[in-house]
This record gives C-alpha cells, structure tokens and sequence, in this order.
DNA sequence: AGCACGCCGACT
DNA sequence: GTCGGCGTGCTC
C-alpha cells in the first residue's frame, strides 16, 4: 500500500476553507497549476484551480479524483501567485480568492455564428431566377443565411431549398471577439515639460522592466491622464504585446476615460466592471488570457483578470476610498494593484491629487519614484479658497447659507457664470425629529438615523436601503404632525437657493438624481450647455468632471467631515474639499471657493485655504507618528455579527480571552461598533494596532485558529480598514 | 456555500 | 408513533 508514485493535485476550490483540497490526478490526465479542472466534492462536481501539481508516495487520506479538465483556458501562473498571495494577505480563503479571478466565465461561450457558402461549383438542378439571385449575391463569400436572402430579395425558403439540394452548406464560425490593436501614433498629445518627464520615466521604467512603482502627483487638471496614457503609448510601441490596467475608483469616471483613451489610441479599451454583461466579460476574460487584448479599463476587480503579460497598471485617484471592497472579499484595490505589479514584475502607477498618507510616505521613503506635475493645463489656475467664519455671519434659522455665501452666489449670476454648491450629504434633511418628545426617528432594525427625502417623499435608510412613507403619528410618543427636519441635505439648500434666486436654473447632483452613466451625461452636458445657474451635489460630482463655465464653488459644512473623529477624517476631508473646490475656474475665467465653517482655525481649513498640501500633510503624518497609525503603524479590524446578541459576546470574550502574546502590538476592544446594529444583526468589534515590523496576519492567523466561531456568528477581518463602522 | 446529520414539537 | 424545524459540521 502506498509504494507506488501518484500524481495529486492540489486544487482551489470556491469555499471558505483555508486550504487546497488534494485530488488524485487519474492516469493519463496531465494538469499543471492554473488548469480549471472540475472535481468532486461531496454530492456533486464543482470548478477549481490548480495551484500544485505533484507526485508522491502514497497518502494517509483517501484521495478522490479529478474528475476532467476544462475546457476554460488556464490561469496563468502569476495570477495564480497573485491569488494566493491576495488570500494571504487579506486572510481570507484562497479559493475564494481565485473565484474572484474566475468571475468572467459565468455566461457560456456567445453561440457560434451560422453562415453559408458555396459547396464547389455545384449548380442547382433547377436554376430559377430566385435560385440565381442568391448564388450572385453571395458569390464566394459566406454569410447568414437570413442576411443572404435579404440581399437577394428572395424568401428564406429558396436559400433552404438550395442547401437541402446540397448547393449550399452550413458552416459555424466561432465567435471570437476582436480587440483591435491600440495606436500608439494615433494621436499623440502635446506634453508640457513635466508631463513629458513623467511619461519618459514611466515609458522607461516600462521597457526596463521589473517592478517599479510610481506616484504621478499633480493638481486636478495638470493633466495626469494625457502624461499616463503617454507613457502607455510608450509601452505599446516598445511591446505591441503589451496589456496596461487602468484602474478607476468608480464605473461614472469610466466614460470619461475610455473617450480618451479611444482619442489618444483610435481604439476603444476592454472595460471591466459590474455594469458589463457577462457575454461580454467572457469575451474580455478570454482576449485578455490570450493576449489578445491591450488596455482594460475598470473597476478594482479588474485587478483578478488572467493577464497574458501585464506591464503597467495605472490607478488613477489612487486616494479614493471606493477602492477599498467592504463586502465579501475585503480588500483594497491600490494595495493589491502594487502587490500585483511586483508579482508581474510590472510597473505600476498611482494618480492624484490629492495622495493618501501612506502613499505619500512611501514616495517620501524613496520606495515609489515621485512624478510631480506643475501648473494647471492651459492658461487655468486653481481656484482661490477663502474660509467664511460663520460666527460672525451665522445664517438665519433654517437656512444654511450665510450672507457672504449669497451674495458671492448673486455676484456670478450677475456675471452669467455658475456656482457649485457641495454639501456631501443626500436627501433633504439627515434627521427628521419628533417636535413632542425628541424621538429621532431610526430604521426599525439599523442604528441609522433615517434620512428624509422629499422627491420621493420617503424616509430613507442610507445603510440598507430601508425606506418608508413619513408617518403623521410620532412612533414613540404619538404626537400628531410633531416630526420635523433637522439640519440639511442637498435638497433642502436647493430650495433655499430656489427662494433666494427664483429666476436661478438650478439641478442637484447627487446618487439620487444621477444614478448611471446616461444621467450623469446628460447633467454634465447641461451645466456645459450653461442651461444650469447653480449645482447642489453632493460628492458625486466632486471627482472629475469638467464644468467650464464654473467659477464659485460653495462649501455649504465645511466641517461636515471633520467631525468624525475616525482615523482618516481629517484626510478624507482635505481630499473631498480639495477635489471639490477644484471644480471652480478650470477654463480661463479665474474660479473661487468659499468654506463656511466654524471653526476656521483647524488645520485642515487653514491648509485648504493656504493652498498648502505639504503643511497639512506634515501635520497630519506628525499626529499619525505620534499615535503609531498608518502609515506608522498597521490597523486590523474583527468585526462579529449576529442576529443572535449572545452568541456575539460569547464570541468576543473568548477571542479576547485567546489573544496571543505579541510585542509592538495593542489588541483594542471587544466593544460595540459604532453601528452595533445593522439588520438586525448585533454587531462587536476588535481592533489591532501593530508596528509596521510585525508579522501582523502571523498574529491573527494564531489569534484566530485559537477560537472556534460558530455558523451563526460572522467574524469579518479587515487588514488595513478604512471605515471605522 | 451546499448538503447531511441530528435532536425536539404538531400531525396522520 | 412519524415529518420536519434549522443548529452544527464537513467537504480532499
């Protein structure tokens, strides 16, 4: 028993088990890693990846068999090392992790289509004039047979006549999606003295080859996309094999950049994210594993796809947080963008203006190369930003515009211009109350305050989604007609707005009013038209969009984000407003910003109103030393849920109790999340602090194989989170 | 994730 | 006396 050599393989299966399952490989089958095989687990056969394949002596289990190989291509090999080294990091299952770069191949292959030709020269016995027309139309070529008769004014039953007769034939022809090939002299774009140099070092590092990563930092219109997509025409014509990733945080910023991209290279790019269908997606999935397809512009799940021979990936807005995944996988598609450059060898660029910390302290540590691009594009300057104490200026009751802010307002009317005016909250008021008793409404199983939304009438819950018709009654003290809205969203400053300036054309902008790519084209087009005087939105229009006649950008809270308190708040308000007030003055009429605050001595304003990025990041990265958090230190969030509140805390003290020794390193909690309910679910948190020199998944690993968690508690681990809920 | 096994309430 | 609830555990 067990003497003789088997052939076994270890396969990754779509579960959350920690490990490949070993498979027998039967006599005859060769498999390699990467191979898409189907094998049997329990009751039924189930698809997997390949990640070894070896022989041995024997085995102490019963192995079962694979059972064939797919017909699927074969991941290549550093996207099953990417895969793996994904799992690892984010400590989550490794098959989960490859069906994540499986996600193209859920629609079958498109149908091969059906044409027919010619058999020879084989004349029909009969050759009536309708027979005749169809043989002249066609001639040598093949085609649809419906298309066929359409061209020869005939019905579709001579062309069955003629093929029956075996005149004509039937062929199929497989389906394969053509990607063109991109031009890199297609339309070159004139670069200035930075551009150029940030393209040159790209473009070089490209062809050098190894892995290289960048931070290409310039302000909103230095033109960072024509000083990228130089250096991917570079890439190109240095390899015409070449595959370049462009990474966007969002699918509304897609449009806007694959029209460049097609302007610059006369060819549309492959895109790839959750809005393309999956006949589509297998198409991508297959001409990008084959090679056969250059630039994929997409969401950070476009990171999982089997490149041939991936040279450059380019994450553009590098700093935004939606490239960070909460749900299922969680993971954060810059980190793992450079994690996968370095396992492809491959030369990896992150975009922004407004760059997160760690990013940043990497440029300053001399690991990325540091592109700096100057001056706006063209004759624009950014925009003057002015703080407008509001102690001083405070807005009447009920209103949230000061009189400075108003009056700025009527001036750019004045002057047919048009402002902006951002508040980075939906609805139309973030509270509703009850007068009586000072209930505040929440949504019956979330600790989310509901959010009132007059368009559609509706008390909404952000969180989940949850809405419901605005009651008369008071729910807790049953007052009649005592709920009242507290504070404002977007849509209530527009109705101030529509009273203080009647004869005003003005939108809001925000995920209600711009819910796909269609809308937020046609919003976009009539602000450029000039056929919108004032624009309330919300951060859905603070990221890149180009409004050239926009010269006020108002901030209506500009303390809104700093109140938080989290980890990120004061950077994440710097970003927004940074982004925000950029808008204003893009063409050459000078734009300004006006930031209603109270408290205009906060760093953050004062750094915004200075113009000076490098002040608030020296304080910012100061107080980040200070505590020992990112970038100085590593962040690892647990978060338990259940609908079951006992078995939460059951969980929760046994985790405490089993945490393992471990020096540099602060295990916080357990403690109710800030959000300790959500669906119904109770939910529990614990927080790691580590030095950057700890082997912090190491601790976790142990932490966690300690502790056994049951089905009806979720445990969530979040290497490195974001959102602090 | 499925799917089976397993120990406590209302039905022919 | 059985059918079935979904809690628990396993799948190479």
């Amino acid at each position: 028993m067990g003497e003789d050599q088997v052939k076994v393989a270890s396969v990754l299966i779509p579960l959350p088990v920690p490990e490949a399952f070993d498979y027998e490989v039967p006599e005859g089958l060769e498999v390699a890693r990467g191979d898409q095989v189907a094998v049997p687990l329990g009751p039924r056969l189930m698809r997997g990846v390949v990640s070894e394949a070896r022989e041995t002596t024997g085995s102490n289990r019963r192995l079962k068999a694979i059972d064939h190989v797919l017909d699927d291509p074969r991941l290549p090999e550093r996207t099953v090392d990417f895969v793996e080294w994904a799992a690892r990091w984010t400590l989550s299952a490794p098959g989960e992790m490859a069906s994540a770069a499986l996600k193209g191949l859920r629609a079958p292959r498109p149908k091969p289509e059906r044409r027919v030709r010619r058999v020879g020269d084989r004349q029909p016995s009969r050759p009536t004039a309708a027979r005749t027309a169809v043989l002249e139309a066609l001639g040598e070529r093949s085609m649809p047979g419906p298309d066929l008769a359409r061209a020869a004014g005939v019905s579709s039953g001579v062309v069955k006549g003629l093929l029956d007769e075996g005149v004509l034939e039937t062929i199929e022809i497989e389906a394969i999606a053509a990607f063109d090939a991109p031009d890199p002299d297609h339309a070159p774009a004139t670069l200035n003295a930075d551009q150029a140099a940030a393209a040159d070092a790209i473009g070089e590092a490209v062809s050098t080859g190894g892995f290289k990563p960048f931070l290409l930092d310039g302000v909103t219109g230095s033109g960072k996309t024509e000083a990228y997509l130089e250096a991917a025409a570079r890439a190109l014509k240095a390899d015409p094999s070449a595959q370049i990733l462009i990474l966007l945080p969002e699918i509304a910023l897609t449009q806007a950049v694959i029209e460049r991209i097609t302007a610059r290279f006369g060819v549309a790019p492959a895109e790839w994210h959750s809005g393309v269908a999956p006949p589509r997606r297998r198409q991508v999935w297959e001409a990008v594993q084959a090679g056969r397809c250059n630039i994929v512009v997409g969401a950070r799940s476009a990171l999982f796809l089997p490149y041939a021979s991936l040279r450059l990936i380019i994450v553009d807005e590098e700093h935004d947080g939606s490239f960070k995944q909460e749900e299922g996988l969680v993971y954060h598609g810059r980190d793992l963008a450079v994690a996968r450059a370095r396992i492809e060898e491959a030369t990896v660029v992150l975009a922004s203006a407004t760059p997160s910390l760690e990013t940043l302290w990497n440029a300053h540590q001399g690991r990325y190369g540091w592109l700096k691009l100057g001056a706006r594009h063209g004759a624009a300057v950014l925009p003057r930003v002015d703080l407008l104490d509001l102690r001083p200026n405070p807005p009447d009751p009920q209103t949230w515009l000061s009189q400075p802010l108003r009056e700025a307002i009527g001036e750019t009317l004045l002057k047919g211009e048009q402002a902006l005016l951002f508040l980075n909250r939906r609805g139309y008021a973030p509270v509703v109350l009850c007068r009586a008793c000072g209930h505040r409404l929440t949504a019956p199983d979330t600790d989310s305050w509901l959010v009132e939304h007059r368009y559609t009438g509706r008390l909404v819950c952000h969180l989940t989604g949850f809405s419901m018709a605005k009651p008369r009654i008071c729910p807790s003290c049953g007052a009649e007609d005592s709920l009242v809205p507290v504070g404002p969203g977007v849509e209530r400053v527009e109705e101030e707005v529509r009273n203080l300036f009647p004869d005003a054309r003005t939108a809001v902008f925000s995920s209600d009013t711009v819910t796909d790519g269609k809308s937020a084209r046609a919003l976009i087009q009539s602000m450029a038209d000039g056929e919108i005087d004032i624009l309330v939105a919300t951060q859905a229009a603070a990221k890149g969009h180009n409004f050239p006649r926009l010269t006020l950008v108002g901030v209506v809270d500009a303390d809104l984000g700093l109140r938080g308190g989290d980890l990120r708040a004061a950077e994440r308000t710097f970003q927004l407003l940074t982004q925000a007030t950029g808008r204003a003055g893009r063409a050459d009429r000078p734009g300004r910003a006006l930031l209603q605050t109270w408290t205009p001595e906060h760093p953050v304003l004062q750094a915004l109103a200075a113009g000076d990025r490098d002040a608030f990041v020296e304080a910012e990265m100061a107080e980040r030393e200070a505590a020992s958090l990112p970038p100085y230190g590593r962040l690892a969030a647990l978060i338990l849920s259940s609908e079951n509140a006992m078995a939460v805390e059951k969980v929760a003290r046994e985790l405490a109790e089993a945490i393992p020794n471990a020096e540099r390193l602060e295990v916080y909690g357990p403690a109710d999340a800030p959000l300790a309910l959500v669906r119904g679910r109770r939910r529990k948190r614990l927080l790691v602090r580590a030095d950057r020199d700890v082997d912090l998944q190491g601790f976790l690993r142990v932490w966690l194989s300690r502790v056994k968690v049951p089905a009806s508690v979720r445990l969530n681990v979040d290497v490195d989170p974001y959102s602090f809920l």
